[in-house]
RNA sequence: GCGGGCGUGGCGGAAUUGGUAGACGCGCUGGUUUUAGGUACCAGUAUCGUGAGAUGUGGGGGUUCGAGUCCCUUCGCCCGCACCA
């Protein structure tokens, strides 16, 4: 048989695809099944949301799962590697509205074509786990589990606000707030009060951030992001009494030693006092009204230009009877956050310093820096720092953590306050004004007030017949839909058109796939094998929301004792965004820069020309592939052109995968071109010279195996990657033999994870008894000869004050002593000491000797 | 603004976690093979210096026999901020 030079990338990936498919080479194994004792690990890459197209960042963070779920296979587990669609979501909508296409049918079809990218890749998925979103078979059980929840008392309503339109008639998410207008209608936004459903996560904040310590494959980052994210906090709670009266309102500090230094008491634009005095004082309601144009989001609230308006009131200081302090209502203070009214202390705080210069209040030192003691605070920056307290009566001389003691003990002692926890974290808001969502499974009834759905009557299913030619949400404009009967009195009622947000959806989706019954959202016996996933793979963007609010959900369906998993991700990993260099031109003065696609473009040495005309266009910054900025590599023409392993090999070399990858055309040349390269040697399995043995090449084979495995373990896919090219080097170099055969046909089995498809095809040239399995997919990691790990010779370093002199090789283990006397019998280290005696010399077995004159 | 992260040759990065900085790859330079281009193969490639050698991990300072790694400080870039997913 005579062998192709060429490696036919595109027919072996039709090829094995469909070898894979014939086989069900990736279906997941019956984890119930008795006689079962293999370990298990349920491999898993955060669902896409199906926009129509994959990109870049979709091949690599899938390439690495896969990867990692082939190893695994290889190494004897039961693996659950599943995949499917985040499928509701804003853009279908978007896509309706803009398109005129349904949002479900331009959502499913989306799907399909994507489904087929993936499956181009050659993923390892079992693709009798697809679930989507989407449908009432996963939506309908989400339903269940709401009403579950809310039978627990985890989910109630309140009024809450929004971002309001007030031209379009429409709620708005942030990403559609442009600079405080909306992004079709360009109408300054308003905040609006809306009756909303909400999950009490705030009831598992303890539990969250303690769980966080269990977490212990999870990145230090990611648990720090999570810690400061439910922001534990204790401070002081207390009262402040407005001058000539009995009432008053109450505040929350996490700095009571700077109470000294109170200069005003703030309160929150939203604040109950706030709307009472409105009522009375129209420049305040419109002070008011103005806030509330700022938007929803902590980010504009905290970056936006500190502003206050003076009530008017007062308040007595709780430590000084006599001493008042104006009452200010200030754009920057969070109604949703402690009680929603502060106390100003400018010295020691950004926020309120910012607001004491702006209108000339007082700004009192009590903290001092350094020498720095004076009361009269100059500077603009506030200071934060420790110190010891000043100005500040009986609190002088203490150190801030004994001056917040004391505050609270005084404060307890005389009864206007106490030492309180706060937490930052809030509860959920789900309510959703859309169609595309899961249905919030409750009917308003006038008579019973809010009902949930019989269990009978799930799913609430959402209707097809919609029109999105009018803004807004249509199901609440839809003729019949939401009309029903009360399931409690069978009087008339109107079913609830808000709809679930989707990090709903993907809070439980990792359930589903482990099981997936149909009467039922899954099976808590078989979530007990299955769950919790061992490698969870995901872009550093969920290290928050997503992820806190599936730990929020397994934690409540734990509760509830419908699972017994506390934690949903045993190990996570973040990886790092596919970037692009940009092509731009300017177009002229206040006019945005055009954007060129890289297959417009003909790179040259330094700079870069449009293929159409040879002009030359601006080499941009590497930033992350965009739509708007045209720095797009689509993997359809990737996969046409070089076929999957090339791409699969690319996205999983040279960058660590936590961090950025950088695409280029070079790139993956390169990798096309190593593919060819590890064709042709496997082309040399059979090979085996006139030597038998090659003690060295078996030696850097062993080490391969074992270091390739550590590193794909490790999810440094970069390393494993280095390390398979560094033992094809070793091959090529060395003579024909029966080990060189022999290490030809193991690395077919190393790169089998990473290039399957080119591992199927070099694995089928082999003779039957050379193969442990009929395709690599099923073959075993090869077994790593431990004896041959260890080199017996090592390179030690000889220094001199720290720098390096000369090397030498010793046998690995040498006594120091030997060592030492070695490094001082070598010529050029004998001539540099010119018969000095060292003060000193360190020696680092096997490793280096440090000579200190 | 708040929280988190990153920074090493022309480029992506490696460095057994305080012990020979630059593994491996890309690119580039010279050469061989090929009708030619591509492919493939061989050699070289941190910087300065003819050399011995010196310098070198964003900048500055420190700890140490020894720092890319630890500490302080500073600059730049990136991610998240609760209705994007």
């Amino acid at each position: 048989m005579t062998r192709d030079t060429r490696f036919s990338a595109l027919a072996a990936d039709t090829r094995w695809q469909a070898a894979w498919d014939a086989d069900n080479s990736f279906a997941t194994p019956d984890i119930m099944r008795s006689d079962n004792d293999r370990p298990k690990a349920y491999i898993l890459e955060m669902f896409p949301y199906p926009s129509g197209r994959i990109h870049m960042g979709h091949v690599r963070n899938y390439a690495m799962g896969d990867v990692l779920a082939r190893f695994k296979r290889m190494t004897g587990h039961d693996v659950l590697h599943p995949m499917g669609w985040d499928a509701f979501g804003m853009p279908a909508e978007n896509a309706a509205m803009e398109k005129g296409v349904h949002p479900g049918g331009w959502t499913r079809d989306n799907i399909a074509s994507m489904r087929a990218q993936l499956k181009r890749l050659g993923l390892a998925f079992d693709w009798d786990r697809e679930l989507a979103t989407c449908e009432p078979d996963y939506y309908g059980q989400e339903q269940a589990l709401f009403l579950a929840l809310y039978e627990a008392g985890l989910v109630y309503r309140k009024e809450s606000f929004v971002n309001w339109d007030p031209i379009d008639m429409t709620v708005l998410a942030n990403e559609q707030v442009i600079d405080g207008r909306g992004w079709r209608s360009g109408a300054l936004v308003e905040k609006k009060k809306l009756s909303q459903w909400f999950l009490k996560i705030t009831d598992f904040a303890e539990e969250l951030l303690h769980g966080l310590d269990t977490l212990d494959k999870w990145p230090d980052k990611v648990r720090l992001m999570q810690e400061n994210w439910i922001g534990h906090s204790k401070g002081l709670q207390f009262s402040f009494k407005l001058t000539g009266s009995s009432d008053g309102f109450d505040v929350f500090t996490t700095r009571p030693d700077t109470l000294f230094g109170a200069s005003f008491a703030a309160i929150s634009p939203d604040h109950p006092l706030a709307a009472k005095l409105a009522a009375n004082a129209p420049q305040l309601a419109e002070f008011i009204a103005d806030c509330r144009r700022q938007g929803t989001s902590a980010e504009q609230l905290e970056t936006a230009e500190k502003r206050g308006f003076d009530t008017g009131l007062t308040v007595e200081h709780p430590l000084d009877p006599n001493w008042h302090l104006p009452v200010w209502v200030v754009n920057y203070v969070l109604m949703d956050y402690g009680t929603g009214a502060v106390f100003g202390c400018p010295a020691h705080d950004q926020r309120d310093l910012d607001l004491a210069r702006k209108y000339g209040l007082p700004v009192h030192r009590v903290i001092a820096d350094g020498d720095h003691v004076a009361q009269v605070y100059e500077s603009d920056e506030a200071y934060v720092g420790g110190g010891k307290l000043v100005n500040s009566h009986f609190l002088d001389g203490m150190s801030v953590d004994e001056a917040k003691a004391a505050v609270i003990a005084r404060a307890e002692h005389q009864g206007w306050g106490k030492g309180t926890t706060v937490w930052r974290l809030r509860d959920w808001g789900v309510s959703r004004q859309r169609y595309w969502g899961t249905p919030i499974p409750f009917i308003h009834c006038d008579a019973c007030g809010t009902v949930p759905v019989p269990s009978n009557q799930l799913p609430v299913v959402l209707p097809e017949d919609v029109d999105f030619s009018v803004p807004g949400n249509p199901l609440d404009r839809h003729a019949t839909w939401k009309h029903v009967d009360c399931p409690s009195c069978g009087g008339k009622a109107v079913r609830e058109t808000d709809t679930l947000d989707t990090f709903v959806d993907s809070s439980w989706y990792f359930l589903r796939f482990a099981s997936a019954p149909a009467d039922k959202p899954f099976d808590p016996d078989v979530i007990a094998r299955w769950l919790p996933v061992d490698q969870y793979i995901g872009g550093i963007e969920h290290a928050i929301l997503h992820l806190l609010y599936a730990r929020f959900w397994t934690r409540a369906l734990e509760r509830l004792g419908m699972i017994n998993v506390k934690e949903p991700f045993a190990s996570l990993f973040t990886q790092g965004m596919v970037t692009h260099e940009t092509y731009s031109r300017v177009q002229g003065e206040g006019l945005p820069p055009i954007f060129f696609a890289p297959t417009d473009i003909d790179r040259t040495g330094d700079g870069a020309t449009l293929k159409a005309d040879g002009s030359s266009v601006d080499v941009g910054r590497v930033i992350k592939m965009s739509k708007s900025k045209k720095n797009v590599v689509d993997p359809d023409n990737i996969l046409e052109q070089y076929g999957a392993d090339a791409a699969r090999w690319f996205m999983l070399s040279d960058s660590p995968p936590e961090r950025d990858l950088p695409w280029s055309e070079a790139g993956i040349e390169g990798a096309w071109r190593f593919v060819q390269r590890l064709w042709r040697v496997f082309g040399e399995t059979q090979n085996l010279g006139d030597s038998a043995e090659d003690k060295a090449l078996a030696r850097k084979l062993h080490q391969a195996i074992a270091g390739i495995a550590m590193d794909i373990e490790a999810l440094s896919f970069n390393k494993a990657v280095a390390k398979v090219h560094a033992l094809t080097n070793d091959i090529e170099k060395s003579k024909p033999s029966a080990t060189r055969a022999e290490a030809c046909r193991t690395l077919i089995l190393l790169v089998a994870p990473m290039m399957p498809h080119l591992a199927e095809e070099a694995w089928s040239e082999l003779p039957d008894s050379q193969r442990t399995a009929h395709l690599v997919a099923h073959a075993a990691w090869p077994v790593v000869d431990a004896a041959l790990l260890v080199d017996d010779e090592v390179t030690i370093a000889i220094q001199l004050g720290g720098k390096l002199r000369d090397t030498m090789t010793m046998a690995k283990g040498a006594d120091k002593a030997d060592v030492e006397a070695a490094a001082l019998a070598r010529p050029k280290i004998a001539e540099m000491l010119a018969g000095a005696t060292p003060k000193k010399v360190i020696v680092v077995p096997d490793r280096l000797v440090n000579i200190v004159a």
